[in-house]
DNA sequence: TTTGACCTTGCGGAAATCCGCAGTATTGAA
DNA sequence: TTCAATACTGCGGATTTCCGCAAGGTCAAA
């Protein structure tokens, strides 16, 4: 009682051979690896045509990709194009992000069945995810549940977001005043840019606004 | 013509497990495995005193230790503790950190006879940084060395980093300028502070100092 | 020694921000 | 509907940063 055909998409060696080499001791037969999302892609659209199509995609979240001209640059991309190709893949996120955000958008507006941090036990909880997902049910490791179930936690609006991107961008007030108005967003005055920027600062307990970007960067908040 | 007794330290288990399955199938005897500093040291002295040491260590360089008291909290801790346990041990850095301070630091400074970056090939220069560490030769990988030769990097002064530091954490220009004065730091006339902060965002590229901020922080650089 | 390039420092004014106040608008509950 | 709380906006002034200028200082090559 297992997935049987399983893909693979790691771009670090060490990390894919260790996966691989996980699925075989649990059974699995069929394991496709794949270092390159494009090439990922590549391969589920293949097994489609073949009639043997994977049932299930264990995909990390960045990739590098040097010298190649790559459609796919992420695993979000890839992910978004494997459903497409294949609605009824199952899809395993497994990454070091444990951010409230990513794991979110993932499995809420992504459709992904799986959610599993690499850590100190990511491997064993992988197994676990292979064997919630089989009998149809989602998944998140531990962390993951744990970074989920956080209430009040510094989260910010789409507002707030983009106004301290655009102030970390080295747009200045008057600037980011101009820059709503032409979207259409607001407020938009100059006087509640401040404001919102010193609501801000004092969430963030923050001296000032050069802290306060450093802080929302270094949090990768923005 | 091989190590025959190597200890990995790694906490993420997937990680650690491609590294083990590695070294097996290129013929490594023993092989110890750690995901805890603490515990690595503990095995590299345990073997010393069996009269059985490790000839090579394996670590990486960031380790999370939950609910432990653990007194190494980074693989720099633990390499600098298991030089001094045990100076003929021979020591990898095996990590997806590619700053040049960092190889620069650990390969000239602390004594490690390689390093090796996580990625796409990382196992395969693991294997080749064995080999070439067997002859008693240093090693680093392709990723590293092309990292170790890049000229004119944005590299920071002290002076630049700790100006930059100050002012990501919120003080301004008056209270640098004192807080240099204090320390005996020159120059720390304000007007420098500001000459100096200007020209870092020049060399930034930047358009103001939040985005000066922002740049350095996502650098890592502070 | 002289020269010239570069750095440091103080001063003053321009530019940008920060912040309180007051008027208006919006919202939600009674 | 009315009321109160909250949010948005413009204005004016305080604070801070930014920047050019000029007066020294340092250092090395000529």
């Amino acid at each position: 009682m297992n997935f049987n055909k399983v893909l693979v998409a790691e771009d670090t060696d060490s990390n894919n051979f260790g996966v691989v080499t996980k699925l075989k001791s649990i059974g699995v037969h069929t394991i496709g690896q794949s270092q390159y999302c494009d090439d990922a892609l590549l391969k589920i659209k293949k097994a489609q045509f073949d009639k043997q199509p994977y049932q299930l995609l264990i995909s990390d979240l960045s990739f590098v990709n040097p010298h190649r001209k790559s459609k796919l640059k992420s695993g979000e991309a890839l992910i978004k194009a494997a459903k497409k190709a294949q609605p009824d893949l199952k899809v395993v996120v497994f990454s070091v992000i444990d951010k409230r955000s990513t794991i979110q958008n993932l499995m809420e507006k992504q459709g992904v069945d799986g959610y599993v941090c690499k850590g100190l036990n990511g491997l064993k909880e992988l197994e676990n995810a292979l064997n919630t997902l089989f009998i149809d049910q989602r998944f998140t490791c531990p962390v993951a549940t744990a970074v989920l179930s956080q209430k009040n936690v510094l989260e910010l609006s789409d507002y707030e977001q983009q106004l301290l991107r655009l102030l970390a961008n080295g747009f200045k007030q008057s600037e980011i005043s101009a820059h709503f108005k032409a979207n259409g967003t607001n407020p938009n005055s100059i006087r509640s840019i401040e404001a919102n920027v010193s609501k801000l600062r004092d969430t963030f307990d923050a001296k000032n606004s050069h802290q306060l970007v450093h802080m929302a960067t270094s949090l990768g908040l923005i």
